[in-house]
DNA sequence: TTGCTTAAGCTACAATTGTAAACTGCATTT
DNA sequence: AAATGCAGTTTACAATTGTAGCTTAAGCAA
């Protein structure tokens, strides 16, 4: 994925994105429209803008059916890596351990975060 | 720190922010100037014009000497935990050890990272 | 003191973002 | 066929951001 798409993703356009990451196909603005209207509080035309935006930084694709069907172009998991190297690129100097020593520091773990860390940090053997 | 002052810090209010972090006592903004004129190419205008929209957000403060002497209201480390516990909400659900997850499956963590977090992880006694 | 240099303040202006209305054309209903 | 409704497109408009010029006032040099 390259930079200036994922950075492109804005606040109001990530949760258009969320809602594609979870749904198994591509959804007709209908849909995406039904199940963001009550959470967001977005008037129909709102969403159209914004998926169209997404469609246009090359995030989304639509394909053509009775009416357009859009679906993710890029994981969640490619975005959110992306961003997370952004964030550290940007603000740790590059040094993801820092990132996580801050974590650490500011209690941003809870003990079950802490647990998983421990298992996924064992030293194997 | 409260979250609408640093969310409020864009990336080029932010490499005034982090040379305002390394100095020692609050700076002039010639000073700040002169470290950033050179190294991100702005203009002096346009370095007036960030320090000043730092001090409305309430993240820099500016004493009066001869001239105006600027100097950070949040530390680094809160700007950066904030950062942090901010990414972790927007896109892992608020669940800090996704983020790391997230870190570790998409090679985002050198050998040297790793073997910080085994010592930082690492189950005392 | 008189002008020059520069700090500080004010203004500018395009791009992006959040939010949405207006318009347009096709399909479905009556 | 005429009207209605909604998908898709275009336009809108204020706030924020990136970038910077213009203006004013004050200190320093001549």
């Amino acid at each position: 994925m390259s930079d200036n798409l994922a950075s492109k993703i804005t606040d109001s356009e990530l949760e258009v994105m969320k809602l594609l990451w979870c749904a198994k196909d591509a959804l007709p603005v209908t849909e995406i429209r039904e199940k963001l209207q009550g959470s967001k509080g977005w008037e129909p035309a709102t969403i159209k803008t914004l998926v169209s935006r997404l469609v246009s930084k090359g995030v989304v694709r639509q394909e053509k059916r009775n009416v357009y069907y859009y679906s993710p172009v890029i994981t969640e998991k490619e975005y959110s890596s992306w961003a997370t190297k952004d964030l550290i690129t940007r603000i740790y100097n590059g040094k993801a351990s820092d990132l996580i020593a801050s974590l650490v520091s500011s209690n941003g773990l809870t003990k079950d975060d802490i647990a998983e860390l421990r298992e996924m940090f064992k030293v194997e053997e």
